[in-house]
Formats: structure tokens, sequence, C-alpha cells
DNA sequence: TAAAGTATGATTGTATACAATAATACAGGA
DNA sequence: TCCTGTATTATTGTATACAATCATACTTTA
């Protein structure tokens, strides 16, 4: 991530609106909204203690993150992820985990190797300990990593918008599981081809772990509908 | 599009938030407002008759939108597109639209079908007879077509998104040049893919036709920077 | 003259007041 | 009873007022 991105992202959560938006975020993330939910400005306002204006405004950038939906003069609703929207995610999401391991093969920086290295490390540790939080931190930035390192603004926002929007899905996952060891052992993989800048294997690679990362969700039975 | 979103996008425009934010888009679209230049919130809601209210509404979806870029407590600017982006977004391009055009393949409607070869047929028509005002507008629908018959929100939408961002370039590309033949037989050639139900060749063309596209970009030198 | 500090104006950020719209409850008639 | 129209209330949509911030120009001082 740019300097610059990091300072707008900052001044960003000293804002009120920057600090609506992030609250409410997190508690559709979290669970605290739920589906189709009506979320209404006023309560919201009063609850963080902020008037409308800002409030609104968060709402509008919720709705184009695909969090919440407007209707006009009616109101916002947290949007509900169908299985139908988890399948297709995860199709689109593979293809370009492929092309960002593949970008990132090229254009990864000596820091970001190395933290993604140390990542591997200690989630292969924690995975010993059955640290299940731990895991999922680590396995989150795993992919932030990957996807900093392609080097390309476009693409990573990209998938971390989507990384976020299956992130409801995701948490139930990784918590108490046996595939934490496997998604290690193929984040070991990826992260040895791209050492390796062997960007046709990670590119490869990526692809499969998204594809077994999605099997795993659908055989836990974990999406409604 | 179903008809809940039709809906939505209609009664959008009814709002004055939503015709203020269609209004600038347009403009940026369209070259009014150009690279870096900063929108003055009390200016364009003079301009467009209304207060500033919900010129800040728009602002912050066309944010989201990559149209324009917010620094806290200075403004709004509208953002560049640099020649590496458009290279990312072609790449990408060509990835999710192979995917669409083989999703297309299994779930076009029979209707869908046929505006797709009758879209077809005119495209070639005027092309015959050098309308490119009307070559662009059914180049532009028919890959508007296409992402409407993958029968994937997700995908849909995300590839609007992209196909609107690119539309700045694209629009000087495709009014003089000799690309409006070879375009059209490419458009042809998906299209008999998808009638045949045949998904990977389809996804192959598709790939390939996005891949074109971006080199006749860029061999026109279109690209600043 | 150059640099730093300060005042001024312009612009965005937020709160509030009012208007428009939609949902609800209730009354009246068939 | 059920349907319909109306009144009421709640909620969103917009305008405006005020606060905070930033940029600029000017003044002061070394």
């Amino acid at each position: 991530m740019s300097d610059y991105n990091l300072k707008e992202e900052v001044t960003d959560k000293y804002s009120l609106r920057g600090r609506v938006f992030h609250k409410i975020r997190e508690d559709i993330l979290n669970g605290k909204y739920k589906e189709n939910d009506e979320l209404r400005e006023a309560a919201i306002g009063d609850e963080l203690g902020v008037s409308r204006t800002p409030v609104r405004e968060a709402f509008r950038q919720l709705e184009l993150e695909g969090l919440i939906r407007i209707v006009p003069n009616k109101g916002a609703y947290v949007t509900g992820i169908t299985s139908k929207d988890v399948a297709d995610i995860y199709m689109i999401r593979s293809l370009l985990e492929g092309l960002c391991a593949e970008w990132a093969s090229e254009h990864i920086t000596e820091e970001q190797m190395q933290e993604m290295e140390e990542n591997v490390y200690l989630s292969e540790f924690h995975a010993g300990k059955g640290h299940t939080e731990q895991i999922a931190v680590l396995d989150n930035r795993f992919h932030e990593i990957l996807y900093e390192a392609c080097d390309s603004k476009m693409l990573e926002h990209l998938l971390k918008d989507f990384h976020q929007y299956v992130y409801r899905v995701r948490k139930q996952t990784l918590s108490q599981d046996s595939r934490g060891n496997a998604s290690n052992h193929e984040h070991r993989e990826i992260m040895e081809a791209i050492k390796a800048h062997d960007g046709e294997r990670a590119a490869e690679l990526a692809k499969l772990h998204m594809l077994k990362a999605y099997e795993n969700i659908k055989q836990k039975g974990l999406l409604k509908e």
C-alpha cells in the first residue's frame, strides 16, 4: 500500500464519517446486524453520538461496498449473501488470486517476502497449538500480503473487497476444523513458488487454494438456502 | 438485470442525489471534468440547482466507483487512469469476461440470445456504412448483454464497473479506426459459441477479444504516461 | 530581502430544521 | 366482516446554519 493511501486511510478514521463507516461495517461483519436488518439513520447516529449527516454518507459508501442495500425513501437493509453469491465469488477469486500470485512472483519486495515467510512459519506454529484465533488472523494477513505484493492497485483493491465480503462466511469455517493444516500447507507451497519466482506454479496453486477453500465451506454446509 | 434492480435504478434517477450522481459521472466520463480537476460541492450544487447535501452524498459514491478521490478536509479530485491501470484492468477483464462467457453459455435466455444476434447483425450493418456512433453504442450493449446473460449478480456488477471505468479510454479507440470490423467478427464468434452452448470456446474467444482490444489501445498510443 | 507569524477568505465537516414520502392505525361504509 | 379512504406518525430527503480546517496573502521582524 502506498504512503498516500495509508495516510488517507488514517485520516479517514479520524473523521466522524470515517469512524461511523468503519463501526457499522465492523458490526455487520461481526454479525451484530444481521441479514435484512433495517438500519435507521437516527438510531445509529444516537448510538454513536453523531448526527444523521455522517451516518447517511457512511450508508452511501456501505451500499457500494455491497454490505447494505438502500431503498429510496424507505431505508437501509443489511444485504444477504446467498449461497450462489459465495459460489460465484470463490470462482471469481480463484481466477484473480491466481493472477495475483503470478504478478506477486515478479513484483514482491524483500520485505513482503520476509513477512510472508514469517506468516507461514507462525501459522504452522499456532496450528500445532490449536490457537484458532491467531490462525484466522494470520490467514487473513497471508492473503493481504499477497494482494499487496502483486503491485497492482486495481487487483489489490478488488481482492480486498471480496476478501472482506466473504469474511462473514469464512469466520465460521476457519475456527473449528481440520482445514487449518491443509490450508497452511497450501500457503507454504504458494509462498515457495513465489520465492522461486515461478509465476505459473504460484498461479496454479493459488487457484487451487481457493477452490479447495470453497469445497470445504460447501461440505461443511455452512451456507444457508 | 433483475426487476428489483431495475426498479431501484429508475427510482434512483428521480431522487436529487441520484440525478446529481449520474450527472457528475457522465460529465467525468465524457471528459467535461478532466484528470485532477477539483470538484467543489457548492459550485456543482449551484450548477444543478441543489444544495451541497446531495452533492456530498454523490461524491461519496463516486469515490467508491473510483471516478473521484476525496482528500479529507481538502476536496474531491477526478482520478487519473494510468496506463498501468488500464493494462491491469484489461488483464483482469480478460479472465472475467472469459468466465462470464462460459457461464452465459449455460444460462443465457432466449430473449438475450435473440438480442445478442440482433446486436451482431446490426453492428455489421453499421460497420459497412461507417456509422461510428452506432457501432460504439452496439459494442457497449453487446458486452452488457453478455454480463446480464451470465446470471451472476456478482460478476455482472463487477464487469459493468470495469466496463464503465475504461469507457474514457475506449471511447477514443472505437471511434476512428479499423478495429471495428475485427471486433465485430470476434463478437460474432463469441455469439455463435454461446449459441452452441460451447462454454469452453466462448470463454477462450472472450479472453482473446479483450487481449486484442488492449493490444489495439496500446498500439494506438492512446495511453498517456 | 527573507522568513515566520498572523489574519482573512474559501472550502469542507457536521448539526439541525424543514419538506417529502411511506407505513400504520383507525374510522366509516358496503 | 372486509374493504377503502384518511389521518397520524415515523423515517428518509434536502436545505441551511454553523464549526473546523486549509490555503492564501499580508504584515511584521530580524
